[in-house]
DNA sequence: CTCTGTGCAAACACTTTGCAGCTAA
DNA sequence: TTAGCTGCAAAGTGTTTGCACAGAG
């Protein structure tokens, strides 16, 4: 709580009630919820925000580097038919994915409390961060 | 092509040209389309097709196994503020997110030739299937 | 006092659903 | 012939934007 405190002094945003309220709860949760359940969450505290707030702080948080949007939710379903082994890299800014295959990454192994609980279908190393172009966009 | 078409046979599947239009764009397509971005590609070819049946078809061929959805679920966006080391097994029926934690998949090396092109702010191993209770569910 | 943040409402983007007519098998 | 598929329209869900007021610095 306090390191999101100085966070934001440092970065000249306001400490405001609401961005407080969001983040506990956030921080509290161990569930990856969406912004309506966090929304729902600090409402019981917090009765006046709006979903609104809730979402623009989520997104302030994911921007200060407090949090982050988990890999493969939001936005449209993007398809893929190549079905042979390949990773993907997304550039977070211009949303553009990027195959790219490392052989080393299609040989992981899945630890065995995994495979005993779960069926997994699908593993795959994910890369985030800026593409070639808007990195050099971006200078 | 021709895998599809049997597959639909054995499936009892239909085979439509909208099918097959709308499998070959994807097939033929490397930039990960949305189905929209599918949609205006298949209509130059086949002018009466609805972006509705693009959708559901696409959504057909990720039940036969022969596309599958990357990045982006179409459904709320998710957060999550644990900033410790983690990684992500998401099931696809009940879309919980579930946290793990395997020592050796916090130290995957990234190859040279990506770090190059690219500025990787995060990198984690995405597994994606059935949880423990939708797999005793099903059967 | 100033300027960011908030709440509200409307707009927007994407997906899903219901239904009637069509078509592959 | 008939079950499944398509196209259209409407509704649903989630996100973004513009604006006036409130409150942190």
């Amino acid at each position: 709580m306090d390191a999101l405190r100085s966070r934001c002094r440092e970065t000249g945003l306001k400490v405001t009630p609401q961005r407080m309220a969001v983040y506990r709860v956030l921080v509290e949760s161990t569930q990856h919820p969406s912004a309506e359940a966090v929304f729902r969450q600090v409402r019981e505290t917090f009765p006046s925000i709006s979903l609104d707030t809730v979402n623009r702080t989520l997104l302030t948080l994911s921007d200060l580097g407090a949090a982050f949007v988990v890999e493969g939710s939001g936005d449209a379903k993007r398809f893929d038919a190549n079905l042979k082994n390949h990773q993907h890299f997304k550039c977070v800014k211009c949303k553009r994915i990027i195959d790219f295959h490392h052989e080393a990454f299609d040989s992981i192994d899945i630890p065995e409390n995994l495979t005993d609980r779960f069926t997994v279908l699908k593993k795959t190393v994910y890369l985030e961060g800026y593409c070639d172009l808007c990195r050099a966009r971006q200078k």
